[in-house]
DNA sequence: TTGACGCATTCCCATATGGATATATGATAA
DNA sequence: TTATCATATATCCATATGGGAATGCGTCAA
């Protein structure tokens, strides 16, 4: 088997920069494909692409407004993604804790034992 | 251009699932590998595969114990992640919010216009 | 020294990717 | 109707994937 389809899940869709700049502008608010193409100085045929990988996970929803289609972001299927990653939230504070403790400690080894040059 | 490597960042290493289950499992202690392929029931070589993807990214440590490595996880390069999602997370409560305005509406229509029917 | 163990690496394969280019489709304007 | 605009889709390519199988390699036990 290869790397699971982009399609799979909002972890896969969002691994892909592009499509992380495109939710990131929806965020502010809908735009047609165009708009969008403008903003991240990309190709149409592409944009369209990773709108419709988005569009397969959920993320985005799509309008039609005459000739346009007019994208707007539904952000719920990222609720799994913020779950997991919380988790690791503390776990990641005590590595920090950890470090200022070192850091600290350093701190002080240091002004113990110098003399005041300056 | 192909799809991003999976050792790009955090977020194409997490894209894989196997890869999230490693972590979780690590976030509860760590483990040599042969642990992990028992636990996740997979091939040893795979799981060695998947173990250089997360430490390319630093998303765990090794240390040698004899003739096993042991592996550590190191959640801080999911920070990224976390911050990135957690900007989407009024987003997403809002449209709950609207969902649940539109489903009381509904009750409301249908309590208005019922005449009980048990 | 030999053999078994714990892991990493290598090679093979099928597959789907992101990008580029070209073209199809559907709506509006002329 | 025809030309044009806004998007989507199709094709082609290079690439790296995850999995399977085989093998390399360092460490420990006998």
């Amino acid at each position: 088997m290869a790397r699971a389809a982009t399609t799979t899940d909002a972890f896969n869709a969002v691994a892909e920069l592009r499509r992380r700049q495109i939710l990131d502008l929806l965020a502010a608010g809908e735009r047609p494909v165009n708009d969008l193409v403008g903003l991240l100085d990309l190709a149409q045929p592409l944009v369209s692409k990773h709108l419709r990988v988005l569009r397969e996970v959920g993320l985005v929803q799509v309008r039609e407004v005459g000739r346009q289609r007019v994208y707007a972001l539904d952000s719920r299927p990222l609720r799994p993604i913020h779950d997991w990653v919380r988790a690791f939230e503390q776990s990641w504070n005590e590595r920090f804790d950890r470090l200022d403790v070192v850091l600290a400690e350093l701190i002080e080894m240091a002004d113990g034992d110098v003399s005041s040059d300056e």
